[in-house]
DNA sequence: TTGACATATACCCATATAGGAATATATTGG
DNA sequence: CCAATATATTCCTATATGGGTATATGTCAA
């Protein structure tokens, strides 16, 4: 089996730096799709096929008025990883306090001498 | 130009849904190999790939006890994941405020009915 | 030392990618 | 209606993937 398409989920579709570059720059307003070429210095066609997959797992939404599309970043989209990155949150401030009690241990050695 | 490596970075290498499940297995303690390949019900070079990629990548830690190798996860290199989603929480607890209000408004219209 | 156990690697394959270039599809203004 | 503008799609290609299966490596126990 291949790898899972990036479309399947937003994990697969944020793992590609690009797409979270966009979807930084949609976080506070709706941009129309050129604005997003010349801002990120990226192919219009680069930036449509980002796009898609974006919309596909639902982490931008559109709005079309006349020629023009309108982008903006569903965050709501994004909750499932932070939900799931939040499980570990807990965990990394105790490895990190295990890491300053040994540092605040030996100084207190050193601290003797 | 292809997909990034999944060894790339913390994001390509969470991807993967086996991956997180490993992950998540591994969160709170240590585990040998073969315990992951039974509770997840993994074929073992299965396991060993995900857990290369892992390593790679620094999200899981290994130590070695003989012939078994105890694996856990380092949830520091899960930090940077949850810190881009973390620039997103107010945006969409904002998102959820604003369809709140509107659903109020609709009820509040119906009520005069 | 040898056999059993634990884990890692090699190999094969179908598949989806991201980027680039070219082109298609809208939609507007005049 | 037509030319111009904005965006999307198609076609191409090199590349890495994840799952099997088989095998290699490493380490202990007797």
């Amino acid at each position: 089996m291949a790898r899972a398409a990036t479309t399947s989920d937003a994990f697969n579709a944020v793992a590609e730096p690009r797409r979270r570059d966009i979807l930084n720059y949609l976080a506070l307003e709706e941009r129309v799709v050129g604005d997003i070429v010349v801002s990120l210095g990226m192919e219009q066609p680069a930036v449509s096929k980002h796009l898609r997959v974006l919309r596909e797992v639902g982490l931008v939404r559109v709005r079309r008025h006349g020629r023009h599309q309108f982008y903006r970043t569903n965050a709501e989209a994004i909750r499932p990883l932070h939900d799931w990155t939040k499980t570990f949150e807990r965990l990394w401030q105790h490895q990190l306090n295990r890491v300053k009690e040994r540092a605040e241990a030996k100084q207190k050695l050193l601290d003797k001498v």
